[in-house]
DNA sequence: TCGGTTTCTATACGATCGCATAGAAATGAG
DNA sequence: CTCATTTCTATGCGATCGTATAGAAACCGA
């Protein structure tokens, strides 16, 4: 065993039998299965049919079931926070109501008869107690309250919102309200159910000048 | 076995071997089980020991964890619709802010650090596909609904807020935010993580002059 | 005290869980 | 071709799941 890593086409020494699986197609897959099924309901020999993979790919690729998991949650945060959340960055409020209302609208990744897969992990693993979990978890929803800080932030500069408001409460509520939305959504199984909450958080925000 | 049934002291015929435990006792215990727990992670030797229960009463008296959790389940929703929804048939505006200010307010049923047992309910069972468990969510969001939607009513004859309001989207709002507050409190583990948006929709009812 | 009834405890069952291991299969190098 | 290396499939392991069963224990009526 030269190279103990010997990942995709960046073969380092010596080929030997090649891997039946795309490492990175794997993830995704593996992440909407959790995402519909959950953690604890999804066992290994079915995540295998779902996602391509083999039960020996599992272990060593990922550490077993629960790393497969955590690589499945990091794909999911780092595609929310590059796609979704991105323009939350440069933009106002125009951008939050866009962010929100991509929260019931067909096409959107943060659109899910399922809900959210942090927002189920964090319901799931409540009391599981793992920290590796709960970390990333505290993390996301750290992210977009910075996310929404930083987008009023920018609309009280460019005169869309008074100056007297307090951005940390909005922003602090607008994710809780993020929440409610997911879990009336996959309570429902209808990826519009929270809709009427979207509708009120964007006249809140219009009422806020 | 002359009665099928012989519950408590209202025994009809033949005394027997007492009972070694309070039904209605070990429901309200299980309730709290589960609520922590969650359904899945709650084995049925761990919940005998949090119940009082033994295995054989878990069979017989509820027909097994499935039932308990029923039973469980429905104590919950009683409870709550008794208690704290109860004052939004006859009140208006100050009574759900009342309701909605309970869920981040110690001492209040619905304020807990494991969230509300019919969200942890509905986004765990979203995809295990009891019809149940799923009738008996839906039936508990329906009436907090309904409660919405009558105190929106009375405040409109009350002349608290505008006749022009479209109560069934504001009622059907503020579901999704109260699913919100629960699932930020459970997984922040903190009866009071939900408390900006319960702040920001008690302004928006004041909005509604 | 004994019989009838119900609930108790103890044990076991089949299924499934995540994971480990062994040997076959598939590749490139020599 | 053979060999070294890696990944594959097949099988099994120990633990735990919810549930079933059997016999002991606890009560009342007679």
């Amino acid at each position: 065993m030269r190279s103990y890593r010997n990942r995709n086409a960046l073969n380092t020494y010596k080929l030997a039998r090649p891997k039946s699986y795309d490492r990175d197609n794997a993830i995704k897959l593996a992440c909407m299965a959790f995402w519909d099924h959950g953690y604890q309901a999804l066992g290994v020999r079915e995540l295998e049919k779902l996602t391509g993979l083999n039960q020996f790919a599992i272990r060593t690729e990922f550490g077993g079931k629960q790393g497969l998991f955590r690589e499945a949650l990091k794909f999911y945060c780092d595609q929310a926070i590059e796609s979704e959340m991105k323009p939350l960055i440069k933009g106002g409020v125009p951008e939050i109501r866009t962010f929100i209302r991509g929260l019931v609208t067909d096409g959107s990744m943060t659109s899910s008869s399922s809900g959210c897969l942090v927002v189920n992990t964090g319901i799931e693993n409540a009391r599981i107690k793992s920290p590796i979990l709960e970390e990333a978890v505290t993390k996301y929803w750290k992210t977009l309250e910075k996310r929404f800080v930083q987008a009023l932030r920018n609309a009280q500069n460019l005169g869309e919102i008074s100056e007297e408001i307090d951005i940390q409460l909005i922003a602090s509520g607008l994710v809780t309200a993020v929440m409610g939305v997911h879990s009336k959504n996959r309570s429902n199984q209808a990826n519009k159910a929270g809709r009427a909450l979207v509708k009120i958080m964007c006249d809140y925000l219009n009422s806020l000048k």
